[in-house]
DNA sequence: AACGAAGTCAACCGCTAATTT
DNA sequence: GAAATTAGCGGTTGACTTCGT
């Protein structure tokens, strides 16, 4: 679908890092009118911005409650134990780790955890394939590479979460769900960790 | 001190879903 | 119900910083 032609099409928006002006003007403005309908903020407030830079900014930096840096042990093992459950669902994970963005998590994801789990993997996997492949070949089947990797690190839950639960019927922040799956995973995790 | 490699993270892009008209 | 608009998500990029040589 084409976007209306509201003559606003050719101006040059500005990109890159933000001013601290360009913050002040947005949390301004957001404070009066709320933050509702990006496209206006960014026409409104006076920001040589698109909407959806606007939000990007006020989300991940400027709202309040925002936390910034150090993630804790805890909230590592959140964010371990909720990938493994969910996959690259970076919003869903957020949600459950108050003052947390998903763009957060997901830089962390990529820069750490993910290392940390390709190594952890890299020994798993050759003990597993060492235990499982005579026994398989016995039953005619392969080594189930691709599958074994999936249980950790990979960007997919390996079931779909979707078939589970009715994420329609789950508000953002209060995924009780999440928290009985992951009491119920608890012994095994801390099984995981001995 | 200088340089390149690797790591980090803010921001953008493309797409889909949800909502409004 | 269809089209248009808006919101939101996850993947990717690129600028900047840190580290190693």
């Amino acid at each position: 679908m084409a976007p209306k032609n509201d003559g606003s099409a050719k101006r040059v928006m500005n990109k890159g890092a933000w001013t601290a002006e360009e913050d002040s003007k947005l949390s301004q403005y957001i404070e009066i009118h709320g933050a509702k309908r990006w496209k206006t903020i960014a026409a409104k407030s006076g920001l040589n911005r698109c909407g959806k830079s606007c939000r990007l900014r006020w989300l991940n930096y400027l709202r309040p409650n925002i936390k910034r840096g150090n993630i804790s042990d805890e909230e590592e093992d959140l964010i371990l134990r909720l990938h493994k459950l969910l996959g690259n669902r970076w919003s869903l994970i957020a949600g459950r780790l108050p003052g947390r963005t998903d763009n957060e998590i997901k830089n962390y994801w990529n820069s750490h955890l993910s290392k940390k789990i390709n190594q952890k993997q890299k020994t798993q996997e050759v003990s597993t394939v060492q235990e499982t492949t005579p026994q398989l070949k016995s039953q005619g089947m392969a080594p189930m590479k691709e599958e074994g990797a999936k249980i950790v690190g990979s960007s997919e839950p390996t079931f779909d979460v979707n078939e589970f639960f009715d994420f329609s019927a789950e508000g953002s922040s209060g995924l009780e769900w999440v928290n009985k799956f992951l009491e119920l995973d608890e012994d095994q995790w801390f099984t995981d960790k001995r």
